[in-house]
DNA sequence: CATGAATGAGTCTTCATTCAT
DNA sequence: TATGAATGAAGACTCATTCAT
């Protein structure tokens, strides 16, 4: 990589930075070009090198971290060597909430931002949650095949599961409510995955 | 009522008509006064007759649907003369999607518009969400201390309940995945944040 | 007079009123029939049952105005048996002083608000101003034939006093410069008129 | 100075200028930013590039005539070796005539399109004149001690002398009256000031 | 006479994007 | 590459005036 090369990409990180900083604080409508250059210390036409338009740079933040939050999620491995699936189930819900806990304007912008902007967004999301949902469908059809799992409509049993995590991660990471311990609660929202209310 | 205070209230409801349409087809940035107007087929000035201003109006539709929804949702209710409490958890439910199944508009608008649209909107989407799993924790405690519901943190599981059902109704009324039995629906819902997923 | 026609005097009375009192305290532009009606307390239609427009008012407000003011300034009269130049002078300064003195709105009016609104207003004030140095001049003209008055440009000098006269109305009817005893500033102001500053 | 930054002096002073023109034809309040850009030729946005607003450029146009007056009005020396008090006034009165002489739509502006605005600019202008009455009533004040002035309420005078000078502008350089000479005018003036009209 | 709902031309201002240097 | 001056479409909102009742 040659100096020029990298200088370049200090200069997209740096861009890129200041955006998501300001995406998640003031969302994305309220920040507006002039935010994002003055925060990055850049010209005008310094930034339509790097980025198309004020949507790409927010689409590459949140393709980005679809990217990683899509390496946290892991379908579950029911082959004989793997761990146990409950293990491989905490496994993740702790990696989302790692990478979440790291990224807090990230998972802002995830929740709160990125909904409702327009119709490519709402595909995005739409698309990762789907990804997602049928992972954890998939996973269901399979406990209930192995008969660990209770008879119910995977896909809808699957948006629940999804739910539960977004609006804990929502109250958690982006409204902030009080300083959670992420083990803790990984272990009460996967107890209610598993175990629903019920005594 | 006279003959002009009810004209002046089909004014006004032309307008909040044409609104949430637009706000729920478009979003709200993307709709514009003009396209209000157009829609509602009235004068610039008429629409700041009878709003203050796009967010006066935004505002109105949002507050009026918490309003109904709100009368949906009710306390469950344990003294001894009450039906079952799981009864009573199904009728909410039902009432709820019932809600939203005719108003689907609102439904939109309430999942998806209004989430991130600025500080105001989000503290008032908090507060009613917020007033919703207090009922939840509160029923939640209730179940423990009558040994119905398995230990748990009350504040945490709510919120999981609400993720689930403001998924489902995500997936349902907002993306219109198929034209669900609301029925099942709230069955396999319930049957969810009863039970869980395991057998 | 019918008690219909009464009734039609006295509203417009109230409207002037009203309308004279705010143009005085925001001025022209700042006031809007709105506050006018409001003021007033009749509907929208009913102001221009009365009055064509909003400059329709100012006109009337501001030629009675004139009218009042034309009453007070008489020309000098230096016939035979007339009462000394000098008793007139002064008898005029008063006559301004007390019509200024009880329609303080009315100053503000003529002094602040009617100048520079527009084309036909100013060419009504230059119009009105126009009267009074003529009349002054003319006045100057007899004087310096009769050897009271110094040889000089008769217009510019009209000018001049008109214009000492204006100022001083300016601070002490407008601004407010204290509450003045209007005999020694008249006193004070033909002082000046007469013998300038020179010892 | 480089050349972008005259290219950006020589816009702002473009801008400026049709400002100046405009408001003197037309009035602060008829005159609309589609008007200035328009004789400015740029864009809409350029104007905000260079100016916060449309009471921006007035507030700068004011002060900027404000500034040049200032300096052409000065305190009268009375030191020993200065040249003689009624030359100094001369002197100053030529000095504004010449200023005024050269802008015409300054003048207009200051005498008539500032008057009456609103309470800021009001209060800009009562500053101004508040300044200059100071200066007078002081040089009054020590010609009442020299014996030089007749006893006399020097703010009063100085009120009164304003009024004059502003009267023979508004007629000379606002209206128009006539090319006139101003040194004839100058002369005149101070010859009102010094002995009023009596012989 | 009185009303006030309706009108729509007109205003200021913002801001994402372009392009000559 | 980097700059930042220039652009102009688009936005929300105001308010004097009209007219059907």
């Amino acid at each position: 990589m040659t100096r020029a090369e990298r200088l370049r990409l200090s200069r997209r990180a740096q861009v890129l930075d200041a955006a998501r900083r300001l995406f998640a604080e003031k969302g994305y409508h309220a920040t507006s070009i002039h935010d994002i250059i003055a925060a990055a210390d850049i010209a005008r036409g310094t930034f339509y090198l790097y980025f198309e338009s004020k949507r790409a740079i927010f689409d590459e933040l949140l393709d980005g971290f679809f990217a990683t939050l899509s390496k946290a999620v892991r379908r579950i491995d029911t082959s004989p060597g793997a761990s146990p699936p409950l293990d491989q189930m905490h496994d993740t819900v702790e990696r989302i909430f790692a990478v979440l806990g790291q990224e807090r304007s990230m998972a802002r912008i995830l929740i709160r931002e990125a909904v409702g902007l327009d119709e490519e967004f709402d595909r995005k999301l739409r698309d990762f949650y789907g990804r997602v949902t049928d992972l954890i469908a998939r996973a269901l059809r399979e406990g209930v095949a192995m008969g660990l799992v209770r008879p119910c409509d995977p896909d809808v049993v699957s948006w629940c599961v999804l739910g539960s995590v977004k609006q804990v991660i929502d109250r958690v990471f982006v409204d902030g409510a009080g300083d959670q311990d992420a083990t803790r609660l990984g272990r009460e929202l996967i107890g209610f995955i598993l175990n629903g209310v019920f005594r």
